[in-house]
DNA sequence: CGGCAGGGAGGCC
DNA sequence: GGCCTCCCTGCC
């Protein structure tokens, strides 16, 4: 028993055993990175926490990290299954093969090789992305932040307390008002009005993801708030659309710069969105989030670079 | 301080 | 359909 001797290292091996503990599971991944996945602006539900991340707006909590090919990770309640969450069965390959249609795709591809697309809960992503409009992702993180504290549901989890996100019932209970002093804006008219559509069961999303996706674009924009960029923002990121091709004015500005197939087509979001799926097929939704993750990356490399030759 | 930003609504033609 | 204006807030 040489740990008797060394007090230090027996608590540094406690330490370790309880970080991979028993109540961690794993389980093992290809072609997947966690960080790139998460951090790439496509998810308001999942964020850093320790070294990983945690969900708590799917009615528990949980927390993964990554270790090599490993993910591990916890429930606070009930079991959940990562491969739905981070679609790790869609053929990445595949997948890669078909949009790699030129240069800038190829890196794109090669900067976040282990990028998917997310499927989170639809609620929190449709609200999510409602207060997205007009708006920087810092912000939007802390409008949700504000919904989970004061309307959402709280959990006990790794030794601290946890907020989740409201469903439609616990926001139903949010005014106008009340939103726009929490800093909402005029986003609060479109919270309050989308919560009591969802809650009349006038959006469904089982029904919605059995819809053709133009069919579910058109049903999404119904509600207020959800313009044609939103209904595509949620049809990729909750309703598993693939083809859906969020143009927001990072995509915009890459598409005119670098591809010709907006051109021609006309000015309406309809246009450029059917000529986007066109031209890079059924897997745009990840063209898109290739695109959209190397192209943000490297103009803030490019900042970050201008600034010091400022200093 | 004026201008601007990671959309959308509503009104108009 | 296409086009116009306004919108709450925060940051430069």
């Amino acid at each position: 028993m040489r740990f008797a001797y060394c007090p230090r290292a027996s608590a540094i091996l406690i330490f370790t055993l309880r970080g991979l503990g028993d109540e961690m599971q794993s389980i093992t991944t290809k072609r997947f990175d966690l960080k790139d996945t998460l951090e790439c602006g496509q998810t308001f539900s999942w964020r850093k926490h320790e070294q990983g991340y945690v969900n708590s707006d799917i009615g528990q909590v949980v927390y993964v990290e990554q270790d090599g090919d490993r993910l591990l990770y916890e429930s606070s309640d009930s079991s959940v299954s990562l491969k739905d969450m981070f679609r790790l069965e869609d053929p990445l390959d595949t997948i890669h093969q078909q949009i790699a249609k030129d240069e800038l795709i190829q890196k794109s591809i090669a900067f976040a090789p282990g990028l998917r697309v997310i499927s989170d809960d639809f609620f929190p992503c449709l609200i999510s992305f409602i207060c997205s409009t007009f708006n920087n992702i810092p912000r939007i993180q802390g409008m949700v932040k504000s919904l989970r504290e004061r309307y959402g549901p709280t959990y006990e989890f790794r030794g601290q307390k946890w907020y989740g996100m409201p469903n439609a019932e616990q926001l139903a209970l949010a005014t106008a008002t009340e939103l726009r002093d929490l800093g909402f804006g005029w986003r609060g008219d479109f919270i309050v009005k989308t919560t009591q559509a969802v809650l009349a069961g006038n959006v469904n999303p089982d029904n919605l993801s059995e819809m053709p996706y133009l069919n579910a674009h058109r049903e999404l924009k119904r509600l207020h708030g959800v313009g044609d960029k939103v209904a595509d923002c949620v049809c990729l990121f909750s309703l598993g659309f693939l083809e859906a091709f969020p143009i927001d004015v990072w995509i915009e500005r890459v598409i005119q710069q670098e591809y010709g197939i907006f051109t021609d087509t006309g000015k309406s979001y309809a246009k450029k969105s059917a000529a986007a799926r066109e031209y890079f097929g059924p897997y745009a939704g990840y063209t898109q989030q290739y695109l959209f993750h190397y192209v943000r990356c490297i103009s803030r490399q490019k900042c970050a670079e201008e600034s010091i030759e400022r200093a």
